[in-house]
DNA sequence: TCAAAAGTGTTATCCTTACACCCATGT
DNA sequence: ACATGGGTGTAAGGATAACACTTTTGA
């Protein structure tokens, strides 16, 4: 590293480049991640220089890929840690990875590509039916040896006391959000593929969920949290959701992306409250029960609602 | 672009990456940011190869300039649009961006690097004592007329509201976190001395705040943006004060950051209730008026907390 | 005594949460 | 009738915002 204070230009220092993106959906009430080479990597390529920016050439990409258009590109984390090459050849490569969100439908993802639920790969995170039964057994009392094998005492607490956070255990509420860190601690105690392939262990049994090649699985992670994090500031569930919907579809689609279940007159006031949606006068028909009034999001937020949302209490005047 | 789903191994195209530095203080009452070349750019160098991961080297780099730990550092964005190319060359560069924060003190910055208020840069966006003399005139009058000189009438609306959010006027209230959008808007307008270097416009007036070279000024924005928004919601404060300190101080720098005044009852209750400080016991004295309590920030919050606050509306169970 | 800052009390309001309940449709 | 989902009412509790006020020091 050199950031060198009198740099006068910087030398031209060159380094593989190249992007990945986490592209995310809903169907069928299942959150979806697309893939390549058969589920087992995100898609990505080399950056060409040509691109009139990072975010409007992924953009281009993925809607000649899917045939839709991305309602919602973000950036998601650049990363270059040495460790990331993994497999075998010590080439150092920056990844700059985007999350994107769009309607699936017509999801003709060519070749080998393809739309799968993303609990696949993350399935102690699907808490829609209460914690999954392996999760005690296969990781949680495997990371709490894990955290007991700590050298010093130090150390054993700090383990400790992550995987409380990270896993809500002892008092701690499960937190949605910190599925990165519940990754990491999981990698870190050695029990996925990807850490086994880096060495770092000798061969334990891995755990359900299914492996991505290189660290495809720690960017998903980082795509997911983002997400979770993002429904309850910024409307981007619509994002998501087909021009018109019933409120259920609304709320299955936040409870796909969270893992969780949302209490639903609460999430109806929720909705409604804030003006995120308005009638269409149509209502869906072909469903079990009563007849759901069609709502479609209000676009008009987007351009009202700088949003944010005070935490400071200010003064007046 | 080309993020071809079969690729076997990326193709080892090469680009200039180099790392920016936002590192920020706060002194006497004032906001700080790092810069260097007398205060026209922010930190910044190339990326070598051979360092363990970006973060832990700009940490060690920061560390070793200022001789001060540096409490946080997370990743801002990485700019990679052909335009910031700017001065002359075309060279394409990627810029990965970096914040940081740290407690100033012993500023012994090397040669011509130094800290600066951050409002030398952004004078607009300093209302802790009200909306300053000169906005009106030299920004907002402008940039009504700028909307309004939009070819259809779509796109003047739309400038319309941008510029009625961004800067908090017809209703909207402002909106301190918007200062990624306020200068976008102006850059837009061709009202900064960086839009006009890069030929958009004939030679306007420039208007108050001090220009920086390639889009550093963007770049802090970003980071300005960025610590706005996270001291609503992490307890990031504290990495920019002393060991020991009175709530007022804490105050001041809240309001230095934000550039707003805040409610001294209501701070205090909101710091208390969140159990964010812990009493020393000693008091400080030096200071006009009744000597204040002097706290400690309480380090057990960042592993206690992973935080997040719901704000969806869970079933129990 | 006054200025300056520390610090407390109290209220109105809003938002969130939880619980209870009724409505409309198809089988 | 009952299952399934749609939809409403309401009350308790907590957080926020606003206002008014007392306390402690140094000059």
């Amino acid at each position: 590293m050199a950031l060198n204070e009198a740099a006068s230009k910087p030398i031209a220092v060159c380094s593989a480049v190249d992007l990945v993106a986490v592209l995310a959906a809903v169907t069928g009430g299942q959150p979806r991640v697309m893939t390549i080479r058969d589920g087992a990597a995100l898609p990505s390529g080399p950056f060409e220089l040509d691109d009139r920016s990072l975010q409007s050439g992924l953009r281009a990409w993925v809607e000649r890929q899917t045939g839709h258009p991305l309602g919602y590109v973000e950036q998601l984390y650049t990363f270059a840690d040495r460790d990331r090459a993994a497999e075998g050849s010590a080439r150092r490569v920056i990844s700059i990875s985007y999350l994107g969100l769009t309607r699936e439908e017509s999801a003709k993802g060519a070749g080998n590509a393809g739309w799968r639920n993303w609990y696949d790969y993350f399935p102690w995170e699907d808490r829609r039916s209460g914690p999954p039964a392996f999760l005690e057994k296969a990781i949680v009392s495997r990371l709490r040896g894990w955290a007991k094998a700590a050298d010093d005492a130090a150390k054993r607490r700090e383990r400790a006391e992550r995987l409380a956070i990270s896993f809500g255990l002892d008092d701690s509420p499960w937190n949605e959000e910190l599925i990165l860190q519940r990754y990491e601690l999981i990698y870190e105690a050695g029990l996925v593929e990807e850490a086994v392939r880096n060495g770092d262990r000798d061969t334990p049994a891995a755990i359900p969920g299914r492996p991505m090649l290189a660290d495809h699985r720690r960017i998903l992670a980082t795509g997911i949290a983002r997400l979770r994090a993002k429904i309850k500031y910024r409307p981007v569930v619509f994002e998501l959701m087909p021009p018109t919907f019933t409120l259920l579809q609304l709320q299955r689609a936040v409870e796909a992306l969270a893992g969780l279940l949302v209490h639903k007159p609460n999430f109806r006031r929720l909705i409604e409250q804030h003006d995120l949606v308005e009638d269409t006068g149509t209502t869906a028909s072909d469903t079990p029960g009563r007849p759901a009034k069609l709502y479609r999001f209000r676009r008009a937020v987007l351009a009202e609602r700088a949003v944010a949302g005070t935490k400071l209490p200010l003064t007046r005047s």
